[in-house]
DNA sequence: ACCTCCGGGACCTCCCGTTGGT
DNA sequence: ACCAACGGGAGGTCCCGGAGGT
């Protein structure tokens, strides 16, 4: 049997640390701690820091609650909304503290570091692919106006979301998320077919 | 005649800096050098680098399209309009690779760093009330439905608008910003007023 | 009429932020601050720190419960103990937190610092020529022993007094001092003066 | 076989340097210099300076010629005057220019630094043990008077040196430590059993 | 006479990544 | 595979003293 790697636990530990400090806030240090793996056995793992923020990012989306099977029996405007609610609650568990990690990276070091930036695409075109999906059906049951472009709205809800989540950690409220909700799905389901 | 400081001189290269690289992201070393003068002399200005980046937050803000004084003969939702064009034009001139420095200071060290996210706060407040101030003209000329409340919608924009900026940091692409008005302004304008 | 210096509020807080800090413990600026004077303007008074510690050095000693004058009836050796209270009031005022600023400034910087040590050694001569002249004045009234010689064990006196002020600063303690009216002078006092 | 440690070394060389400027006289950086070892490495081996400085302390009271084994057949008393014999000679060793690393530090930092506190007051406290030991045992052997508390005169006696210490090394003059025989074990030698 | 501002350097701390030994 | 120890360099902070203007 191989002897179990202390691998996971490295990613585990970035995940937090990087959620709640930034990547240039917290060190591998920081994180190795956090860890209870020796600080220089973290070289053996990953090439550097930067590849382990990769790593994160990946891991992060895997467990986005957008992503999440489900099967509950909704229209497509109801489950987008669902899925939203569930993303929230994931923020509400850390009371808003910590933002998006996606955006947090993004704003962070997106600029420079090619191999994050790549992950960071994926995990924007991943969610807004879903999320257009979604629109789609929503349009093909006649929920939301024909008129909409399902990829562009969706890019469009996913920023506002992140602008939105943004805003709770700094001012500490949770307030936003109930405008966005206002704002878009609830706007768009109201809104006269036609349109 | 005082001695000339060099006080403005280092929070003009701070301002250029920290939304280059974020607050981590650069050292005071970095900063004064940018600034050309000795890192020595940085703290008879400044107790400390937050210190300094609140006072940054307070510049990029007072310097914001957004608060220019105009008298161009607009209607209330063509201006609030023209202000986000402006504020475009500022990413632009940048080729969109830093984000909003806001956006980036909160996401990186909102939590923590409490002058900063003093000064955060009022940054958004600031911008909310603006905005919130042309919609509600908006609503007095009917260009716009009675029936939105203005402040909570003027929260949204922002928030969508930031996580846009954003995202258009991320991605390289100036795209995001023709769906933002595509998906707020345009579409309230044209929505029928009764809603 | 002249301008009041700031020269004396300097060496005042001085005494102070060198009692409680050390010389290497402060610097100074934190004299300054404490002193309430621009901090530049330090140097017009002073031709750097460790002139101004040989200052201080002397007003402390000016200072001194030891040199005070007094017309109490008593004896020599019942004086020699008042003015060990005496000494012992100033430390309890403190709550023995500081210890001897002698003793301080002797054991950090003594051994270098020409000018401090100057001053140090004057403090402490002046300090055992006076209790050498209160014990022979005792050996006159035949209150301790003929065999004891006062400059000898004057100055044995004042170290172990001196032992004892810095180890109560240490242990936050008042025990020692008992012990050492104990172990010195009442114990001169209560042996048979053939001795 | 474990690569070597510069630890050690670390702590010998912040010994002498310690003993040498002080704890706020000496950087870091002077320590690592004299040591040899790279100032980085520094950080690997310990918290921060306060904890060198503890550390210090233990490695200084282990030496101490006070607790080294001894089988002279000496009587009690007569054993006790040769410890501080002893320990005068490693004074002598830096020609009285150092006084004594526990004074100094308890002096110097000895209210703040509660790491180094600790060390110190344990370094008292197993002094003052040894050295009340001794007296007792020369009670037994009725050397000295049973009406002597071994414990506050032990105390006392160690007050006494360290003084003597300390104004042997501000005023460069081995004199006081002949005087400190003369007024503690000597008299006490000398005096009439039954006091 | 006074003092704001400046200046270069040092201080403690810590960081990211490597090396060599188990 | 793992990891203690290392290594050079940079991080933010602060210090002592001088320069130059009021």
């Amino acid at each position: 049997v191989p002897r179990p790697s202390s691998r996971p636990q490295i990613v585990e530990a970035a995940l937090t640390e990087f959620h709640r400090l930034g990547f240039n806030g917290c060190s591998v240090d920081t994180i190795t701690k956090a860890a209870g793996v020796p600080k220089g056995s973290f070289y053996n793992h990953f090439p550097g820091k930067e590849e382990l923020a990769a790593e994160v990012v990946a891991l992060y989306i895997s467990r986005s609650p957008f992503r999440a099977e489900r099967d509950d029996d909704l229209g497509p405007l109801a489950e987008l909304r669902a899925r939203f609610v569930a993303l929230g609650e994931r923020h509400q568990a850390h009371d808003f503290a910590r933002g998006c990690l996606i955006m947090n990276l993004g704003s962070e070091i997106g600029s420079s570091a090619p191999l994050v930036r790549t992950a960071l695409d994926e995990a924007f075109d991943g969610w807004a692919a879903r999320a257009a999906a979604l629109l789609r059906r929503a349009q093909e049951a006649r929920e939301i106006s024909l008129r909409m472009d399902p990829d562009r709205y969706a890019r469009f809800i996913i920023d506002a979301w992140e602008g939105a989540v943004t805003r709770a950690k700094v001012e500490h409220s949770w307030a936003p998320f109930d405008d966005f909700f206002a704002c878009t799905l609830d706007a768009i389901a109201t809104a006269p077919a036609e349109i």
